[in-house]
DNA sequence: CACCGGGCATGACAAATGTCAGAAGGCGTC
DNA sequence: GACGCCTTCTGACATTTGTCATGCCCGGTG
């Protein structure tokens, strides 16, 4: 069966890797790499232009992460299914990619061999999500925190103090105090930076 | 001129890029990847088996970072250059690097044959710098805090109280809390947590 | 030697933060 | 409509924090 090869776009910041992968699934006979990018739009652009069967997208990218960019590509190149690389395998990064419609997500220690089975694999229409980040993410459950909680961490992210927070929330000081003391509560951190940082690992921010 | 091909020691936790890139480098005739490893105590333990005479060291691994690698090198196995390649250029570590005795230092957008020119020139006995990072580095200039200053912002850098934090650094809390305040002026930030993701930036802690 | 400046340490005070109880409005469910 | 939950706010309080004045010790300078 000498079908037609998968046509695959290649987006990471890092040339090395890029440049690298794309060496090596070359020499795959049944893969051919018809664009790269560095940028999250850059990755975007290229896409509308080549139609590739398959996206190979790093999670984080200057511009816009990979999930994002997924999103973009799935209301404007349906048929073009995706497939996220990542480095620091976050748990809630997992849950947004799937549920941005996502069809593989691996971590970058998986070997390039492997990589071209994914690919392959993605390109027939099934699902793969590495088994390890999967188990992360289903320990670390869904996030506790609402909506509000967890818009006032974000704000909370760069140590800025209350008052700050409260300004950029346009909500009362203390209310802002109330929603950090909760979601510290919830997340079972000291103070609101612990709690910043908890969130953080998880993937919940 | 056929002299003997260049014995290179390849590690980075990252199995797709390692994989890669070791493809990648054998493509060149006078280049050799004898060891490979995804650890900073593995590639410590590679080196000794295998006295490369270039290693290509990924500045985040687990156990031990690339600096701490080289250090290690630099004192069992002297002849063997090291050359620093890293995602995120924080200009602190290449001054560490520097004083490391490591011979290059580059980021990961460098191309896989611009790294194969660049192992060559540190295995010359040149050294090379990416003039971007060293521009980063000496715009951020030397670090202006003081030994106790980094080190009470080293165990702040969780978010931990400062009776934590005291009890850590077997200090009084009135103390901490004056190093944690003198370092944030330094810093110009806010309080101590901006100041930790200041000092994290800058390469400081 | 006397003096100065910087690193180091402490305690006291003021400001920011975390915690708690309570209350009012909205929204969805049974 | 009664109930539960989220959101928003308030005020009061305890705790944590940042800031300041102060003192000690040490290495270098005049």
């Amino acid at each position: 069966m000498t079908a037609a090869p998968v046509r695959v776009l290649l987006a990471d910041d890092e040339h090395l890797i890029r440049g690298a992968l794309a060496a090596l699934l070359s020499l795959e006979e049944d893969l051919v790499v018809v664009a790269e990018a560095a940028t999250g739009p850059e990755a975007l652009a290229m896409a509308r232009a080549h139609a590739p069967d398959v996206a190979v997208l790093d999670l984080q990218m200057p511009g816009a992460d990979g999930v994002k960019v997924a999103t973009s590509l799935r209301a404007e190149l349906p048929s073009c299914k995706v497939l996220i690389v990542t480095s620091h395998g976050r748990p809630g990064h997992l849950k947004r990619a799937l549920a941005a419609g996502v069809r593989g997500f691996v971590p970058k220690t998986t070997s390039a061999q492997r990589l071209a089975e994914l690919i392959r694999t993605v390109h027939a229409g099934n699902r793969y999500v590495d088994p390890e980040l999967a188990a992360d993410a289903i320990s670390a459950g869904d996030s506790p925190l609402t909506a509000r909680e967890a818009e006032v961490l974000e704000h909370a992210a760069d140590g800025a103090p209350v008052a700050e927070i409260a300004e950029r929330a346009a909500l009362a000081e203390g209310t802002v105090r109330n929603y950090l003391s909760s979601a510290a509560g919830k997340l079972g951190a000291e103070n609101r930076h612990a709690a910043v940082r908890l969130a953080r690992e998880r993937g919940w921010v």
